[in-house]
DNA sequence: TTAACGATTGAACAACTGCTCAATCGTTAA
DNA sequence: TTAACGATTGAGCAGTTGTTCAATCGTTAA
């Protein structure tokens, strides 16, 4: 093997640090990844892209306390993918992201392919 | 408030039950979701879907060991996400799904429309 | 044959996650 | 006013995750 030909580490390694997004994209990236990598929470986004839910509704529908969707929520919410509606003593939560639907069908598509 | 117009919490969450796909999916699901959820994996993956690299460039883009690279590369091919190529000592990766891109195309959109 | 390089493996660890439990808050019906 | 209902909060925990370190394997060049 010549030695024109042999890998060369450090030329490879810049070009791919080329194609690579700066770190803050590449967190936000994944933190939208890690919300739906959760299936309780993936279960909740599916559930409120339908319809509107209270808590006592979604712990319902999981299987678990109130408490768990509580605390699940308000991460949802803290990311701005669901908003909440209250009346009386409940909160009704629903939806808040358009793109999220988008992601979770490029995902179906994906693991009925394969 | 009439009695009719109570929330029924049992009928909504019937009828959300009916809308949330069966377990297998969503652990299917919540798992892609997973491997894109870790900064270093989802940095291979953008990596590797513009060229092929062996274990030490992708060490070197990274700043991590290459045994850290080692087990998330294991991991991606168990998962099917990237395939393997060996040439001498070394062993070059390269992605092998179409749809990872797709998933990203859009998560990226989702991140730079918020 | 042996030294060097590249890759992999398993153990150990610190950090993080998601859950339950118990306490508490807010609202409404009695 | 007070009991009941719905929601939230914080502490504590068990399980998981991603990393490093050290040892080892496989291949090639010396």
């Amino acid at each position: 093997m010549k030695s024109t030909d042999r890998h060369n580490h450090q030329s490879h390694i810049r070009s791919a640090l080329r194609a690579i997004p700066d770190n803050d994209q590449i967190l936000d990236l994944s933190e939208t990844f890690k919300v739906l990598s959760d299936p309780t929470r993936l279960k909740i986004v599916i559930a409120l892209s339908k319809q509107e839910l209270c808590t006592i509704d979604i712990a319902g529908v999981l299987g678990v306390t109130e408490s768990a969707v509580s605390h699940q929520l308000r991460m949802l919410k803290t990311l701005r993918l669901v908003k909440q509606r209250k009346e009386g003593k409940m909160v009704f939560y629903s939806l808040d992201d358009e793109h999220i639907e988008d992601l979770i069908r490029v995902a179906t598509r994906h693991i009925s392919e394969q």
